[in-house]
DNA sequence: TTTATCATGTAAGTCGTTACATGATTGA
DNA sequence: TCAATCATGTAACGACTTACATGATAAA
């Protein structure tokens, strides 16, 4: 139910197609919450049937054409309002399989969570240098689809410092604590 | 498609009905997979058709009968060759509406934000307090299950720490980002 | 020549949520 | 007497994933 709100706001950064959406999506709101491109396109057909969203096709002669989406007056109300509700949860579903299996590590044994554990360090590590070139190519995005993003873009600069902030301080967490976890299992005899 | 380990997991434990099941849960897996009772009901008949559990009903006389699953050899064969495995991701998907609300920070205005900020504060104090009683209720209900139970959970209770562990950091740096922001929300100017 | 990017979508299937139905017992 | 706990499930719906289909251009 919120994938909807997290399109409309960006469309009310700019219009923009479904491709492009994806692309700034990826690059910003993916840090809180993922969607797919064919998730993406059908959504935007259903806002377009409700009257959130209206399109037009944008002819490109060296590209395929392209189906620009813009909100409308109905969809800022509608994404204002729930703008304004209280969150339905604070603490967010979990689903991490790399923690489930962490979970029964005892018949994993200590090598296999060892690995296991490398493994994730590995991964935060390349998260950790994605956050740089993520910001790059964010306002690389925004300079492409023209000065209104831009402008857009500062305003709201504040709150996505402060959400990939967040992003910055819980992977660096987890790394500390992955390797506090070797160092423990390194010490401790079985 | 994580969850039929998990289930199978915990029925590695000791034998449990889906009622059973579900309470263990929400005080141990329930940290990295959360689950809801139609969901373990539904994946508990599925997994008994495809022979990774089995069942029997033991009657009770001051309680409804109740349906009794033990994990087969079947099971266990599959359970550690889903565990031996790398996981299909290290970085879990991400679905959180307060943060998508944040983002949207500067249609919100800055009073609406701390106002949201609060509130995560109050979510978080009330899952570190929850920390404590879930470890103690999870203790109780292993004594009710039996000394099967005990003794297995005494094998697996380094690596429940783990995860437990691991939830209390981000919690409390979480809380700790949160204070900061409207902190520096107080600060700034607009 | 093959891979990547641009661009849109459909269809099938799985997974997850919510509501409903039943009915006994126990504690406040 | 009313709510909670025990105990099991179904049904409907909604969300999400994965695979498939199409076809152009540009770069390696």
């Amino acid at each position: 139910m919120s994938l909807r709100y997290a399109i409309l706001g960006l469309l009310d950064y700019c219009p923009m197609s479904g491709y492009n959406l994806k692309k700034v999506f990826d690059k910003s709101i993916n840090y809180v919450w993922n969607a797919s491109i064919s998730q993406i396109y059908r959504e935007l057909a259903t806002l377009e049937k409700e009257g959130y969203v209206s399109s037009k096709v944008v002819v490109q002669d060296d590209r395929p054409d392209k189906k620009v989406y813009e909100i409308t007056e109905e969809g800022r109300v509608g994404f204002l309002e729930w703008l304004g509700q209280r969150p339905g949860a604070f603490i967010s579903p979990k689903r991490d399989e790399f923690m489930l299996k962490l979970l029964f590590g005892a018949s994993l044994g200590k090598e296999g969570v060892k690995d296991l554990l490398e493994q994730f360090i590995q991964e935060r590590l390349n998260a950790k240098k994605a956050f740089r070139t993520d910001r790059e190519s964010l306002m690389k995005l925004a300079g492409d689809y023209g000065e209104v993003f831009i402008r857009r873009m500062e305003k709201e600069g504040r709150y996505i410092r402060i959400v990939m902030k967040r992003a910055f301080l819980v992977n660096q967490l987890l790394i500390d604590w992955a390797r506090e976890c070797i160092d423990e299992l390194d010490k401790e005899e079985d």
